[in-house]
Parts: C-alpha cells; structure tokens; sequence
DNA sequence: CCAATTCGTAAGCCATCACTAACGGTTAGT
DNA sequence: ACTAACCGTTAGTGATGGCTTACGAATTGG
C-alpha cells in the first residue's frame, strides 16, 4: 500500500546516494552531505521524504540526529515487483497449457 | 546495474497504470489508453520510457504493436532491494555479537 | 548565561518532465 | 490505388521538484 511512497523517493539519484550513504552505518547529517556534491539543507530535505516514505528513522543525539535504514519500509515494494513475477509465471503456465 | 531505470520508470503514476494495466494481457496502445484519464501519445511516450527501462518488449501485429510485460527488467532492481536487507541483517547480528 | 554546534524550514530560482494537439508513416482491406 | 485504422514523433506549455541561501530552534559546554 506504501510502495508509491518507497519508489518516487527512491527514483531520485541524489536521494539514493542519501539512502546508500546510511548503508555504511547510522550518521547525522552533516557527516553524510559530507561525500555528496549537495549542500546540507538538501540532504536534510531528503532525508525528510526518505522518513515519510519509512525508509529511514531518526533519533536525536545531543545537538545531532542521528539517520538510519529502516529496511522494513522495503517491504511493500518487494511484495508489489513479486507480484509481477508471480503474473509472468502464470501467464507462462497458462500458455504453456494452451499448447497441449 | 539498471536498477536506476526501472526506477526512475515507476516512479511515475500514469505509468505505473500503464504498466499494470498490462497485467491483464498483451495489448495495443488504443486498447490500454481507454480506461485511462490521459491520450494515446502519452502512453505512448510512457510505453517508450518502459521499454528502455526493459521493462516491457513491444511486437507489430498488423497495424497494431503488441506490448508485453518482461518482468526480467525487474530483475536487477529486485536484486538491489534483497542487498538492503542483507545489509540490515548483517548489522543486526553485528550488534547482537557486540553485546555478548 | 553566553557562545558554539547541529539541524530543520522558508523563499526563490531553475531544470526536468508529463501532457496535449497536430502531423506523418505504415499496414490492411476494398 | 484509395481509404481507414493504428501508431510514433515533434513542438509547445504548465506544473512538479530539487537546489541554494538565509534564518530560526534546540542542545551542549564553559
């Protein structure tokens, strides 16, 4: 149902470069727009539709907030490009049949 | 390698219709354009940016030209989605391993 | 209490992209 | 050969979205 959400956020290269940059482990901010030709806004920006998206969660640190993967918000999308196979095998299976 | 393709393809709505639209079974533009709330050369442009994605082939049938799912162009991309939750899994049992 | 650090937000600019309308090409049938 | 059907492409327009700069909020340490 939230897999709109997870494929629009992640269609944007600058965004996955956020996303994969947390594959390193969690960071704040200014240590991941560090590495990345934006400013440090723009990746605050991101990382806002990432959240929304549930694909990252935040927790705050002292005067930092700290970013990481929250790979469940996959989950939905996985599900939907599964379908998709499950269709092309039927779809096979059916044609297959259609030649016996 | 082409994960970022397929995407940039889905990320958009009109033609994530038109890609589920095609779930139903091969058929031609006209035929898919009826039933959604947009013209026959934008699913056509949509059906373009598909198909160099590999996420559809087309095949001309008469007049007509057939187009098709090819699930395989979903391949990569799915490929790239299991290496976050690798990743996750593998984090997860780094910090299970630290608190031992 | 004051200064420094870290971050989110608002405003504005610019590029990208989806959409329509009009045209041209190709094939099937008479 | 002529007509009809089906489709791809182009030009132009309007809207969406990402980026930067500037500002304000919250926390830590002296």
């Amino acid at each position: 149902m939230a897999y709109e959400l997870a494929l629009s956020s992640l269609s944007d290269p600058t965004r996955r470069a956020v996303f994969e940059r947390l594959r390193t482990g969690p960071m704040g901010v200014a240590e991941i727009a560090s590495g990345l030709p934006v400013s440090r806004p723009a990746v605050s920006q991101h990382l806002k539709v990432l959240k929304e998206a549930g694909l990252v969660v935040d927790e705050p640190r002292g005067t930092a907030r700290i970013y990481r993967i929250h790979a469940e918000g996959l989950r939905d999308l996985r599900d939907w490009l599964d379908s998709f196979w499950d269709d092309a095998l039927t779809r096979f299976k059916d044609h297959a049949e259609r030649d016996t």
